[in-house]
DNA sequence: GGACTAAGCTGACTCAGGTCAATAAAGCCA
DNA sequence: TGGCTTTATTGACCTGAGTCAGCTTAGTCC
């Protein structure tokens, strides 16, 4: 079942020309030269099982991380509380670890919500294939911007909103990234608890599960256990940027 | 009063070798003579009163920007809304626009708090100077990364903590940022009003006035107008991390 | 397949913090 | 220096969402 049994040191899948996330992945910049230089970097750890951790808080920082299938999330421990708080969720073609950038420790805990694939790129091996190719940089520069504007925007939701604005914001945010990969813009799975929702939107899990419960009776969406139908995107777009 | 109207093109204030802040600035990690090619792209515009938009959300990208005196703060305006979001502060030695970069428009505005100076680095010359100076790209990626920690840091201030709690952690942060410049971590001054500090942390500015009267009823602070004093870090701490 | 555990839903109650309103203080400009 | 505008403080009132508790459904492991 797994990969990585393959006799062959580097089997076919490892190669980032043919890979299916390819044209959304930060790679998609590079040259035929530059992709062979990186397929050599590239290594391909077991899957994670849900639960389990791809990077823990306080480890050294060794390496970032691109999502292959599944999906995570980022969770922070501060120091003198015993309650996590969900900071990220990361979906395929995403990169986990940018953050730690520059820092010998992680600053956070990334663990995956089902069982999930990851490309590792061991930094110092990228940031020297960095040096030599502009176009990596660029587009590590990009994504690093990137993620500050996501920033900004969780922020927007956050900030003085009521529970149902930060919930539609949150459920636009998820179909916005999913059409941009290719899926469904309609129809995805939630792969995160109603707490994890709930921590990451700074609502109680009940809060969450009630306002899912409003959205459906108002035929904006409509939830069987995990998997969510948006009805109608106007609608919680309205909801949303509501004064 | 402007330094500016110096006959001579580019007055020795200009020059970052010298400039008080240089320590604390991106610039420390220069060689001799990049820190002289970095003097030759640098721009320094008319200084900002109090109220001036340094950055129009919506324009065009063109420069990032380092703050030398005064202080900013980052606003955002919703589509569909008409309030706006404070979204950051900026402090002397910090880095505008980080969040625009691979942008071809701002996603923000930078509005100054008082009469504030900055250093103007046109981005594409910027860019053509990391492009040969390792030490410059490494520090731009450094300052991205310890920003979006910032942000993560946000996220832990905002998400499901009471009023006190986040104004304990925002007076927090601002006592470390000016310790870290070598400014007193004690005594400073707020340049934004409690509007501003309101917006930033979730709060209606009503809540924001009635905690600093707490805060200060308790010992814990002093304010006299927008000049603050830190009378207990430790109690603030405690708050701060309460469960 | 049955027992156990985790996840999700719903109701009742409470309170932190939002809103509205009135007042006071502080800048600001002529 | 006085009038004007902006900012801050304080009080009264009300509501959105947190907490606690009980129940249901789904998932997992012998």
């Amino acid at each position: 079942m797994t990969t990585t049994q393959d006799p062959q040191r580097r089997p076919g899948e490892l190669h980032c020309e043919g890979c299916s996330l390819h044209s959304s992945c930060m790679t998609r910049v590079l040259s035929q030269g530059a992709l062979e230089a990186f397929d050599e970097i590239i290594q391909q750890p077991q899957p994670l099982k849900r639960g389990q951790a791809l990077v823990q808080q306080g480890q050294p920082f060794r390496s970032l991380y691109l999502v292959r299938t599944g999906s995570f999330k980022q969770v922070v421990r501060q120091a003198g509380r015993q309650d996590e708080q969900v900071e990220h969720f990361f979906l395929p073609s995403e990169a986990v670890g940018l953050e730690a950038i520059g820092e010998t420790h992680c600053p956070a805990s990334v663990v995956a919500l089902e069982t999930s694939f990851v490309c590792e790129l061991p930094f110092e091996a990228f940031e020297a294939l960095a040096q030599r190719h502009e176009s990596l940089r660029g587009e590590l520069m990009r994504s690093m911007s990137r993620e500050l504007r996501g920033d900004q925007r969780q922020f927007c939701l956050l900030s003085g909103r009521t529970a149902e604005q930060r919930q539609a914001g949150f459920l636009l945010g998820l179909s916005q990234r999913f059409h941009l990969r290719g899926y469904s813009r309609y129809r995805f799975q939630l792969a995160m608890s109603r707490a994890d929702i709930g921590s990451h939107l700074g609502l109680a899990l009940e809060t969450v599960s009630r306002v899912m419960g409003r959205f459906q009776r108002q035929g904006l969406i409509k939830v069987a256990g995990r998997e969510l139908t948006i009805r109608s995107l106007e609608g919680l777009e309205d909801l949303g940027e509501a004064p």
